[in-house]
DNA sequence: CTCTCAATATGGACACTGTCAATATACAAC
DNA sequence: GTTGTATATTGACAGTGTCCATATTGAGAG
């Protein structure tokens, strides 16, 4: 055992430098040079070395997808509980953090919602489900949000929980979407005074809003 | 001149065969095996052929992106001149008519929201631009839409009309992306007896009213 | 401490890809 | 018909994902 801790074999926990590595390349170069011998470069090992920890490049994939789910959820909660105010407060304090996750971690997000990237005649089912557990769990809180909400009756008890959830949902996804694709970039360059975090902020605030209090004149 | 028309060279419009070939390779076996190589093979062409039509792969991608987009532009703006009602009604047959597009084309939809696929150092930015512009007209349908429901006071003033319109496109294009991705696949398989195709526009109209009414209770 | 074994890492190989260069073909206009 | 140009083919190269055989390492048994 060398290098305090518990580095297990060779290289110390060369699995946990690979999932790094393959985020930052994303991050840095974009999905089309994500490529595994490029990870395996970045890390500082043969091309051949991650297959010691991924059956495939799809299963690569699959881990940093799960991750990404787990963090998300774990930051979804923290927002609910440390935030004050009534549920619906607390559910659209949600929204925002989901947002901003996709913000700071774009290519964490990217890579979550590539479902081309993890498919394989490798990995089984059983990939799919992690991911659609971890997934599963981070919707899981804007549900009950949303259920509080109803049931403190602030939000409307017509359509089925699910379904305000998968509006609320489908929302957040599709301007992250477009964000992340800069389907949105003509109308965050007009005033410049503004920083473009800032004014990202502002539009995805008031996208909520707007969603919340309807398109329809009251 | 053989074969009755205006083939112009050897083949005959191998572009038009290798934009077809192409998003018929996606649709029938996915992005991942969609391939310059393949689709040469498909339109019955060598390896380099398309390479006098597109300067790149990237390129290919574009020319269905833009493609996608008129298509896309053509559909709504038929739906909005072909449907009866007030401007509102007109205006949401126009998101119901955007979700079908996407269900109905989810080849090409997938392409035309993967910028990945097109960026490449060969195609400057007039690519972008073409994009851009045919993206930026059939938007440019739905903000007619809004405009027009507003102006006969059927839909809030307050956010600006891009700002509305910018909702409700965010939350087609996320449900639709989340259903393309079989992320709501659990949500569709209960009670078989429905087909799921009509599951799935029930689905669409159900989230596209709540966005309308907002989830706020009146 | 040595030995052994499984976990881990390496190097070489293969089929495949996108792309380039050189070459061959066929149409259109003169 | 000849010529020129747009189109198609062939061959090559670097790079990729993945398999195979091989080498190295660390931990536990004796």
């Amino acid at each position: 055992m060398k290098q305090g801790g518990n580095r297990p074999y060779h290289h110390g926990d060369l699995r946990r430098a690979l999932l790094d590595a393959a985020l930052q390349l994303v991050a840095e170069r974009g999905i089309p040079d994500f490529t595994l011998r490029e990870v395996a470069r970045q890390a500082g090992v043969s091309h051949n070395a991650p297959y010691n920890h991924f059956a495939d490049k799809a299963e690569l994939v699959v881990a940093l997808t799960v991750e990404g789910f787990q963090k998300l959820e774990v930051t979804l909660c923290s927002t609910y509980e440390q935030t004050a105010g009534t549920p619906l407060e607390r559910t659209l304090a949600i929204s925002g953090a989901y947002l901003r996750f996709a913000l700071e971690h774009p290519a964490a997000y990217s890579l979550m919602f590539r479902p081309e990237l993890r498919q394989s005649s490798h990995n089984g089912r059983e990939c799919d489900e992690a991911v659609e557990s971890a997934a599963g769990a981070a919707f899981q809180v804007l549900l009950d949000g949303i259920a509080a909400s109803q049931q403190a009756g602030e939000l409307r008890r017509e359509p089925s929980v699910k379904m305000l959830a998968l509006a609320l949902w489908s929302t957040m996804h599709g301007l992250t979407v477009l964000f992340l694709d800069h389907q949105l970039d003509h109308l965050l360059v007009e005033n410049k005074a503004v920083s473009s975090l800032e004014k990202t902020e502002q539009l995805m605030a008031q996208v909520i809003q707007v969603v919340a209090q309807g398109l329809i004149v009251p």
